[in-house]
DNA sequence: TACTGATAATCAGCATGCTGATCAATATTT
DNA sequence: AAATATTGATCAGCATGCTGATTATCAGTA
């Protein structure tokens, strides 16, 4: 049986966890209370207004069943809007509000710090690098989930 | 706003999420319906047979709250033994069924392959350091999150 | 135009993974 | 020993994240 340490599995998920921990206690100790898979919506959505929630989830690799959930949640507090697609009534088109536009630039400079904490035991070469190697990773497995990255089309 | 791919949080979620996708699809494909969690508690149990919760959750960095749930399926399941310690009443002393130890052997060669599939868009040097750097950056933040790894006690 | 297949969103169901609380039992202090 | 603090397990509650199904709508074809 080969030691933990030896498995990326095990890994990927470690650094994961270190990841999400570190982000909420960033975001909290900013007064907010935001979880990385909402800032990274809000985000999107502010930089794509009016995308459907497929397009959404690509754009960012969730599944599509976790966008509906996160989306929800968003507009409950009123950071997002929902409303019908004039062009496609089966698609619901998501817009930032002003409230939202406010929770993001508020909070970029506490998600900033966390991107820098959670690489804090390596040199700015080796952080580099791991975020070159991650990245390699990940374009090499793509479809290999439920959610791969999708580049957002032309409407 | 920095680009995704320049978010070690970003890089983290996505490369955990192809782990527990490409670990799944193996572990399916060899019969078997076993999660990570559910694997890394077996694997654990069987190297540390007579283990109690806490020390089992500190073996693998879990959370205690969310070993309770495993535990429970994998009992459910057959493949784990759940006793009151004789030595703390508290506690509860976890074993490793035959069963258990049987689906371990059978799933071996799965999971190793889902740890060669998710680097392989990587070079085994790359590879190597890949691990390497997500050991090192673990090692930094391992007390940042709720559930830091710990070393067994002798007890 | 009627039919067929694809697509957007949602849902039920299940399994992590966390926060904070509670309960029973043990350990420590006074 | 009595009072206090700590610890092991569990629980309720919430938020991902997935599978597979359903519904409404759209797009392409016969």
């Amino acid at each position: 049986m080969r030691d933990n340490n030896e498995m990326p599995g095990h890994l990927a998920r470690r650094f994961q966890q270190i990841a999400v921990a570190v982000f909420l206690a960033e975001v909290e100790e900013a007064g907010f209370d935001l979880t990385p898979v909402q800032y990274a919506t809000l985000a999107a959505i502010r930089t794509n207004p009016g995308v459907d929630q497929v397009t959404l989830a690509g754009l960012i690799a969730y599944d599509r069943t976790t966008i509906t959930g996160v989306v929800d949640r968003l507009v409950q507090r009123g950071l997002l809007i929902r409303h019908p697609s004039p062009r496609d009534r089966r698609a619901r088109e998501l817009q930032i509000t002003e409230a939202g536009k406010r929770t993001l630039r508020a909070i970029t400079p506490a998600v900033e710090e966390a991107q820098r904490t959670m690489l804090r035991g390596l040199t700015a070469k080796e952080g580099t690098e791991l975020m070159r190697l991650l990245r390699k990773a990940i374009a090499a497995g793509n479809e290999l989930s439920r959610a791969p990255l999708r580049e957002a089309e032309l409407r």
